[in-house]
DNA sequence: GGACGAATACTCGGATATTGTATGTCCGAGTCTCAAAGG
DNA sequence: CCTTTGAGACTCGGACATACAATATCCGAGTATTCGTCC
């Protein structure tokens, strides 16, 4: 099971964009330079996130991409859900049912299966904790980055 | 974010062990028929649980699948990490030190990614939830399961 | 009747397709900004 | 000075190519059981 690369990718420019603020956008270019990305992927990975209302993105020669809410009303989980999609990890095909076990059940199978609701319930532990943190405390948990992404984006002039 | 299904497989697999109770080791055959999946692709998932010690597997022609311990010492948190490995679904990649971004931070690299820690954090809440269950509770779960499969598997002659 | 050997039915592990998803690239169309040209 | 027009810079969305992991199949080797054969 592994969660692809996008999501670190919109966590690290959402916190990016936090700290530049109220700055202009930032077109896609500099943010791909910024983190040493592919610029047109990682343009297809943002635009979800534009899509889910998180990021907005103006055209234009001045165009970009900015924060479309406040960073404190970011939650990690609508960035994860936004790049992942809203499906669960775990997907139950009712394997019970099949072949000759599943024989004869009559009404045992009516109620879902207790293997996917165990996962189910696992992964809303997991969905709780994303949901209780927003791109604000990320932006707080490395209290020099403010100060160090204006100086270095100061200097990016290209 | 996708699971494998083997980790359903493999799941459902040890429930009807778990339910046949101390009979004869089942063959890989008989397991593939009773959920309708292909044999060779079932048993090289199954592999894995015997090496993890959750699943005993003994050759010969009476040989066959049978769990290597009580259903009730077998958590489901076991169970994943053989099928799906230990690695977990966020992997970071330390993309902030890439990049015109990451220059001149100086110790503040130092610490581990804050986003990756918060990662971090919520898989460990999913863990704990499929650590603290075990294939005996899934076994109470459906508590006609255990009627129905040896009813069914005493039919299962072939 | 007991010892031995062959046949059988399994598992194990590796090698090899096949498929699907994630990753990465490219291009045409649309939109906004700015500046230059013309009235 | 004001309006209009064109060029440039950027995003959007889809189409396409590539890399890699999940899925699926196959085969040779090993092992325990069973059964027949021979002493």
């Amino acid at each position: 099971m592994r969660m692809g690369e996008g999501v670190e990718w919109g966590l690290h420019c959402c916190v990016t964009l936090g700290w530049l603020d109220d700055a202009a956008p930032v077109s896609i270019r500099r943010l791909a330079a910024w983190f040493d990305l592919p610029q047109e992927y990682l343009k297809k990975r943002l635009q979800p996130l534009a899509r889910a209302g998180i990021l907005a993105s103006s055209p234009g020669v001045r165009g970009g991409w900015s924060l479309a809410r406040p960073p404190g009303e970011i939650s990690v989980m609508e960035v994860v859900t936004a790049l992942e999609g809203p499906l669960e990890a775990f997907r139950c095909t009712e394997i019970r049912q099949r072949g000759i076990g599943g024989r004869d059940a009559g009404r045992e199978f009516d109620g879902p299966c207790g293997i996917s609701g165990m996962m189910r319930r696992a992964e809303l532990a997991w969905r709780r904790e994303l949901a209780g943190r927003t791109i604000a405390d990320l932006m707080g948990d490395a209290p020099e980055g403010a100060a160090r992404t204006r100086r270095n984006y100061s200097r990016l002039t290209d």
